[in-house]
DNA sequence: AAAAAAAGTAACTAAACGGTTATTTTTCTG
DNA sequence: CAGAAAAATAACCGTTTAGTTACTTTTTTT
């Protein structure tokens, strides 16, 4: 009943996409190469067509994933059991240690942000990561029902904050490592910006 | 006394680096097609390796342009007569205002940031950026002398948050329109977060 | 075990691309 | 104004690249 074939052109299609992901990553769209791709997962170019119909297709379907991977890295943080400060916190801990951990994630975020939605794939970002707006959101109102916030906070704009103020320390590694001539990509930079932003945030938020 | 030559020179080199910049901002520098600078810029495409070399030195030269641009920024805020958190203020209002008016900027400092140095050119973007830098760390001292500013408020933090909260608003605002699901590249939208991270960073700061 | 279907391979193609050559036009110099 | 020098043009070239074709091998079905 079919299953040694099925097995063999899942694995392959896997393949694919890791090798995609990584190549991707790496070159984005236009400096990126099919036959990189074919070579890198050790599977025949014509292979790549087959599962995937074009190089455009399949970068759609790499950047599926990746935005998948993104939305999951929220669940590290989305406790309930703390108090909201202890919440916050985590949150921006946890952003700087998954994304210190995943520069592809990063790098293929900065292509997307680049491509203005081109080639992008339908499944909405705004989906994906709403799970991970609510509960900050959440934290937010808990904290000011708490009356350990200010209830003037800006939600909106705090939300922002804690997406852009970690994301950005890594997508700009290279520039701001060049004008502040340090190397910021070390765990001591990046745990002493975690511990800077963490403050810097709660310092907005609390009363 | 051969001028009218070199005028005419000078003038197809500028329409070149114009050309270029718009296209290497625009595609990057794997995307971008030399064929189509020529077009855009009117020049014979040989003309362009006449005046520089290679696709890849005219990269490192119109890179070079951006990064000067980048800095001359920073002079649209270097006033001195102003209290320190004047100052402050307008370092953050400055910098919205003119990464607003400059989309091709941001995008060539993305995918400078992509490119991790490679093809870079020479010249420092530590050196250019210099001024900048001291003034706004002038500007904290001043606020620390005179008593307006925490004593232990991080130096370095604070460029640093001065530079990325600024500049990834404009890096992230495709992925973040779409993950917010708001139109966040209008100017209502960016005065409001320029208000927001001055205050965010002068309550950090202030005692 | 034979026929059918799916997976995989290698060699190929047409177009695009960075870069060049051969030539003409314009400008400068004496 | 003649000859040299520089600027500009168009047509071309070798490579690379996304995508395909024709063929072989493996797996499934009957």
């Amino acid at each position: 009943m079919k299953q040694k074939q099925q097995q063999k052109s899942y694995a392959t299609r896997e393949k694919i996409l890791t090798a995609a992901e990584a190549e991707f990553a790496e070159k984005g769209f236009y400096g990126a190469r099919v036959d990189a791709i074919a070579e890198a997962s050790g599977v025949n170019k014509r292979m790549i067509y087959a599962h995937f119909e074009s190089k455009e297709k399949l970068y759609s379907r790499v950047l599926l994933a990746v935005y998948e991977r993104f939305a999951d890295l929220d669940e590290s943080f989305m406790t309930e059991d703390e108090s909201p400060i202890a919440c916050i916190r985590n949150i921006v801990i946890g952003s700087f240690q998954s994304l210190a951990e995943s520069p592809h994630l990063v790098r293929s975020l900065m292509w997307a942000n680049l491509m203005r939605g081109n080639l992008m794939p339908k499944s909405d970002l705004a989906k994906v990561k709403a799970p991970g707006i609510e509960y900050i959101k959440k934290q937010i109102a808990r904290g000011k029902e708490m009356g350990v916030f200010k209830p003037d906070a800006d939600e909106y704009q705090t939300v922002l904050s804690l997406m852009n103020f970690c994301f950005s320390y890594f997508s700009n590694l290279h520039t701001m490592s060049a004008i502040l001539e340090t190397d910021m990509n070390t765990a001591e930079q990046i745990n002493k910006r975690a511990e800077y932003i963490t403050s810097i945030i709660l310092e907005y938020l609390c009363i």
